[in-house]
RNA sequence: GGAACGAUGGCAGAGCGGCCAAAUGCAUCCGCCUUGAAAGCGGAAGGGUUCACGCCCCGGGGGUUCAAAUCCCUCUCGUUCCGCCA
């Protein structure tokens, strides 16, 4: 959530940010949301009022009947009453209107950082290192989609899985499963040294959805467990931002650094059609997340090293890549500024993200009410929280298989991951 | 799934419907003492909102009452017992 106070007190300087998100319909939000906020500081002052006449009768009340004085007391808890029916109308009158502020401003974008990009949408996302890696021509041999590679490998199994599952389900087999689960412990590894390690819930409650931001404006883009009221993860993010949620952090504690492996459920509601071919877009997908809350200082360098973790990762598979940062236009609803990083498949001819790497601002924490302290310092403040892709499996995966193509239709595993692969170093031709 | 009990500050743990933002202990911070520390002694200290007065917060929601941490209903979570189960 934005800061309703920042909003109250210099709403131009909020307008601004937001403008360059390019969405006209968010400015009218804006101003619902500024109008609802100021009746309700207008009902709650008068609802405060009377709760504390009603307060200051009670306690005479009670006094009057201590001293005997039991006329008196009756004729004080009649006008108390009155008060207290009126008191009552304000109150449910002030409910309504704040879940209805809420509701505007839980669909209310981040604002973007003074140093994004301004941009309409992805093509305007500036290339910002790179390509790295990336051979002047590649031969016919590594030209061949992996969808059809893998298939005749008998690594990959879509007609399968969708047997059993139905559309945009993939499923690995052999050494293609060995070499997804590789790329997993890969990730966890690589990061050991500094990230603690997670295996969290695949299943969370709606306010835990709700804190990342994917709710309420995105429901449909998850699965929803009605029976339980329980969502399937889009990603470790919604749990590992969560864990810490409602509570305040000592300073000292922070940075505080997670990692997670896990499933990730999306139902690609508006991709219909879109990369139904292999392991682009699928329904269920592994992922490595990393993550982090720091305090507002600490942020922009902790952004920089996680994509510096993600750039040495992708480079040590042996795949070309490049990196991009996100514009206004094409950021996520809880971005404050945001990195890709796109690896380039030389058999689909495509650049293919496989990170995504965020800082959030104190957006989340606001929804999942994460603070911190400072000993000696009054008060508390909100963390901010980063995460990104240390590795998502499907498309590197698909990368790997199509780059790493050889002649003779095998595929070499690189250096780096032989460890996990039961000694394996290439996936043999039929 | 059934039954019983429980949920109070960083932790532990009191709390006759009004004198309760809430005893006490531990932990924390400051001071005294000490070469330094421990012990001891003295003191400070919850969160939110508000310019402020004030208002709100004793797991969540609702109710009774002039007045609720306290009574009632309900939900969630926890513990124990039973049942089931990888």
């Amino acid at each position: 959530m934005i800061d309703v106070r920042l909003l109250r007190t210099q709403p131009d300087l909020v307008r601004s940010a937001l403008a360059r998100r390019g969405s006209p319909e968010l400015l009218d939000q804006l101003d619902q949301a500024i109008a609802g906020d100021e009746r309700m500081r207008d009902i709650v002052a008068q609802r405060d009022a009377i709760r504390a006449q009603v307060n200051e009768m009670s306690k005479q009340v009670g006094a009057l009947r201590k001293a005997g004085e039991s006329t008196q007391a009756e004729q004080l808890q009649v006008r108390s009453r009155a008060l207290g029916e009126h008191e009552r109308i304000l109150a449910a009158e002030y409910d309504s209107v704040q879940l209805g502020v809420r509701d505007v401003l839980l669909r209310i974008p981040n604002t973007p950082h003074p140093d994004a990009p301004d941009g309409a949408d992805d093509h305007d996302n500036p290339v910002v290192a790179g390509p790295v890696g990336l051979p002047a021509e590649f031969a016919d041999h590594q030209r061949v989609a992996h969808w059809a590679s893998a298939t005749t490998l008998g690594i990959l199994d879509g007609e399968r899985a969708t047997k059993i599952s139905g559309a945009m389900f993939t499923m690995q087999r052999g050494l293609g499963a060995t070499l997804a689960r590789a790329l997993c412990q890969y990730a966890l590894d690589s990061n050991a040294d500094a990230f603690e390690e997670i295996r969290p819930p695949s299943l969370v409650t709606t306010a835990t959805l709700t804190a990342t931001g994917q709710l309420p404006k995105f429901a449909d883009d998850s699965y929803l467990i009605e029976r339980d009221d329980l969502w399937c993860i889009p990603t470790a993010e919604v749990p590992l931002t969560s864990m810490y949620a409602g509570e305040v952090l000592d300073a000292a504690q922070l940075p505080l650094r997670l990692m997670a492996f896990s499933p990730c459920y999306r139902r690609e509601a508006g991709s219909a059609g879109r990369d139904t071919r292999g392991m682009l877009r699928s329904h269920e997908f592994d992922k490595v997340e990393i993550f982090a809350l720091a305090t507002p200082e600490q942020a922009p360098g902790l952004l920089a090293e996680m994509v510096g973790r993600v750039e040495k990762l992708i480079a040590s598979l042996e795949l070309p890549y490049r990196i991009i940062e996100i514009c206004t236009g094409d950021m996520g609803q809880s971005h404050h500024r945001s990195f890709d990083v796109e690896v380039y498949a030389s058999g689909c001819d495509n650049w293919l993200e496989v990170s995504s790497i965020s800082w959030f601002s104190d957006y989340q924490a606001r929804r999942a009410d994460i603070r911190y302290r400072v000993p000696g310092a009054k008060g508390t403040s909100l963390v901010n929280t980063l995460n990104g892709s240390a590795l998502a499996v499907p498309r590197v995966w698909a990368a790997i298989v199509e780059n790493h193509r050889q002649a003779d239709g095998s595929i070499s595993i690189p250096a780096v991951l032989h460890p996990y692969m039961r000694g394996a170093h290439v996936i043999p031709a039929p």
